[in-house]
DNA sequence: TAAGTTTGTAAGTAAGTGATTACAATCTTA
DNA sequence: TAAGATTGTAATCACTTACTTACAAACTTA
């Protein structure tokens, strides 16, 4: 196998970790099966990564900066709040989907990891997407469409149930949940729940 | 060790099993582990079990029939379906909450077994709990009192949320979130959502 | 081009895994 | 009470795990 830099290495690392992931789950990533996939020696892994746990770390960090960052631009784009909840909830359903690994990562295993470093990290990741459901049910109320005697925390609370049951949904019975048929199904909900 | 007949080791198996997952995680549990807890040794576990895998998919069966039955009672209860619907959410939560061992089995290692017979055992058990909820909700629109204009499944599919995210919010942040407050913040917007 | 650094390999480590075996103690039943 | 079934133990099986070590090849820089 040729020489390659470590950031090379590091991103191909991630990207295996998570096929795996993805494929069979955490409990059957292995650093021998990671190595098998990417093409080299189970030593060069530890070449580039101290520990196997530092590559689920370094995976949550690129979530929380990936994901958070373009549900970001869709919570500060200048579109009506409504059509703006839509699209968040779109993105957010879709990102789980496209990215399985890192949906079983965050909310299967990492829940139960008993490791409280990334246990943090997960709760650092809801916690901002609570915080721009909250700032969206804000600015709806402000504009006069949405019920302000709803507090935005519960409502994001009830949000966050939807991706995290798509997915459950998505792994039991695979292809048959259509995303656009389920969002807008969710959405029209969510959005009588916060209509005066 | 003084010898017991296989059932009362299998109920002992099983609860020592839940206790070792609710404190450490699936993927901490050895049959090692489980013989300590229990106080005999790795080969009497396989007296009474063949496979560690047949251990889960008897506490699954437990499940099935221990919360499900609960939930059946709630859902024929004589009691108006507003009550109603609460009722059940309560005792779902709190269900999930004092059976730690059970939810992390249910909803994050289960769900990515990649084991066909534990995955079409989880997807029953949640199966049955959107069929109640959608009676629930055929009733309350039946009665008269909620929006005879929504689909009954899709309700169902939103409440579905409501459990697991408590799940989440409590093994992240522990203590903090209260059982009680927590439901009755749900069922108001859950409600706001049912009304016409 | 020589010296030092970086990236890879092959073979190994100790510790842990689920499960089995041979055997003994205890219980049931004839 | 004798025979057969049931429940336990201790030792061990073959295998997998994350990680390490000794060394070689390739790249960088003087």
């Amino acid at each position: 196998m040729p020489r390659e830099t470590t950031d090379i290495r590091r991103e191909q690392i991630k990207k295996a970790v998570l096929e795996i992931i993805a494929e069979e789950g955490l409990h059957n990533l292995s650093t021998r099966k990671l190595a098998k996939k990417i093409g080299f020696t189970e030593g060069a892994i530890f070449r580039h990564y101290a520990t196997k746990r530092d590559i689920i770390k370094a995976i949550m960090d690129d979530v929380a900066s990936d994901l958070i960052s373009s549900l970001r631009n869709i919570v500060i784009s200048p579109v009506k709040s409504e059509e703006k909840l839509f699209n968040y909830l779109r993105t957010n359903v879709k990102y789980l989907k496209e990215n399985r690994g890192i949906t079983i990562l965050l909310f299967s295993e990492a829940t139960h990891l008993g490791d409280q470093e990334l246990k943090d990290k997960l709760n650092q990741i809801l916690l901002q997407q609570k915080h721009f459901i909250v700032k969206m049910v804000k600015d709806g109320a402000a504009e006069g469409v949405w019920d302000k005697k709803l507090k935005p925390e519960d409502i994001a609370t009830l949000y966050m149930g939807i991706p995290i049951t798509y997915n459950i949904e998505f792994v039991l019975n695979k292809n048959k949940v259509n995303i656009d048929e389920f969002c807008k199904r969710m959405f029209k909900l969510i959005l009588k729940t916060l209509k005066k």
